[in-house]
DNA sequence: CGTAGTTTTGATGTCAGTCAAAATGTGTGG
DNA sequence: CCACACATTTTGACTGACATCAAAACTACG
């Protein structure tokens, strides 16, 4: 690991308002720049954290995407979630220390470094970064309830098009295209993570097709009716990854 | 509301070590303790709190039980999770301030009030506090996942016995019986919460009574062979509750 | 004892899973 | 640049687990 400090980190990153630094004055933006390592960019593939491993840090995404499962002693796995630029990875360990599921990198991605250790003695120097964390991880129970809601109560369909609707509202907070992007996952991965298999995941995607909600050529995604992709998914809109 | 302050609290408390008292000191527990306020019992579908109200105290529980869910505009519901004693309630709120759902009591319960704004200003004296407001929360994401993985990819029979051996479980932590539990929930609320109907829940029930795994009369559960319904559940034993 | 709520049981239907194979895409070495 | 191997995705036929619909049995409570 690459362990360069840098000061200007976060004032100048275009992800602030999206991650750990929003809400925080520009000087206590500084004093959390300043504990930040940096970790060469990952490659698809390769593991930000293995299940089990001690959590020294938190990850927030600079760039990329990542995908985090659990995976039990029979090898069987569930992905927890899908992390898009912005988010904070690896606060599922604040129980234990350690890391209770494996995140690997779906692209070419970076990610800033947070020691905990530093973080924590920050936190108690700036208590509404303390707060920040603690929304944060309100969040992340806010959305995995949302997932609970997917998986219990809908179809393959509605599913689907929530998981599209997701990407798409998360895209263009982030400033990208709501109705254009690539899916930096495979289709085995969609449809582990929303409990369907891969072939109910690539027919529902056809069926969509023809209904003239989406066009979709492998993993870029052209969404043709996003009101029609909100009617599907219809009463809530939530917030599942 | 009844705001007997009460500082004898959670010092005599045998719920101690499964509440937010755990890893605290003496001293700092009898700080806790002081800024604890009362409040009466609640009845069978008393609400301790709704969907959307500004979150101002979290709830730990003294006794009973209670069940959590989300509703949508269509009136759709969606049960999150069940509580025991020593829970902690209301953490789904700290993104926003505001509760993301109903909370209502399944038995005549009774409830600890932690005023937030006291607690804040108490984990910033007391670190361990603080620490351990992050650790209730990591557990919670955790515990969410685990209802991620049970309702994406079990089967129903694993769904229903992995939900009694997790009762036994918290059962018998509390100091109770882990083969002889009352089920303080409706059919209609485990349906609901494993994303099945009341019918296969029954009939389920009905399969794993024949199979000599428990005897269930009403609300009363006699697990009879644990051995077998860990068998059943398999590899992993989630968290669930 | 009667009404309403809850749970069980039975008959039938359907959505998504399974199995199998074809089609398409991706990467590597010659 | 092509050929080959391998991974991923799509499509089709069939199956099965759970949902749905319907009604009976059981509980509780005034």
């Amino acid at each position: 690991m690459d362990h360069t400090s840098s000061s200007s980190y976060c004032i100048e990153c275009r992800l602030a308002n999206f991650c750990l630094p929003y809400g925080l004055e520009a000087s206590e933006i500084g004093q959390l720049a300043a504990i930040i390592k940096n970790k060469r960019p990952l490659q698809v593939g390769e593991f930000l954290y293995l299940q089990g491993d001690q959590c020294l840090s938190l990850f927030a995404i600079k760039s990329g995407s990542f995908r985090s499962y659990v995976s039990n002693s029979e090898g069987m796995e569930q992905i927890i979630g899908f992390y898009l630029p912005g988010a904070l990875m690896g606060l599922d360990s604040f129980q234990s220390g350690h890391f209770t599921c494996s995140t690997v990198a779906l692209e070419t991605s970076a990610v800033c470094v947070l020691p905990l250790n530093l973080l924590n003695e920050l936190c108690a120097q700036i208590p509404r970064l303390q707060l920040q964390i603690t929304r944060i991880l309100g969040k992340e129970i806010a959305a995995d309830h949302d997932k609970i809601i997917l998986l219990a109560h809908r179809s393959a369909q509605e599913k689907i098009a929530t998981f599209l609707l997701m990407l798409s509202l998360r895209y263009v907070a982030l400033g990208f295209s709501d109705t254009q992007f690539n899916l930096s996952m495979r289709r085995q991965d969609i449809a582990n993570f929303l409990g369907l298999t891969i072939e109910t995941v690539s027919r529902q995607l056809t069926d969509l097709a023809k209904d003239g909600v989406v066009t979709i050529k492998q993993r870029d995604v052209q969404i043709k009716d996003l009101s029609l992709l909100k009617a599907l998914v219809g009463h809530c809109l939530p917030s599942i990854l």
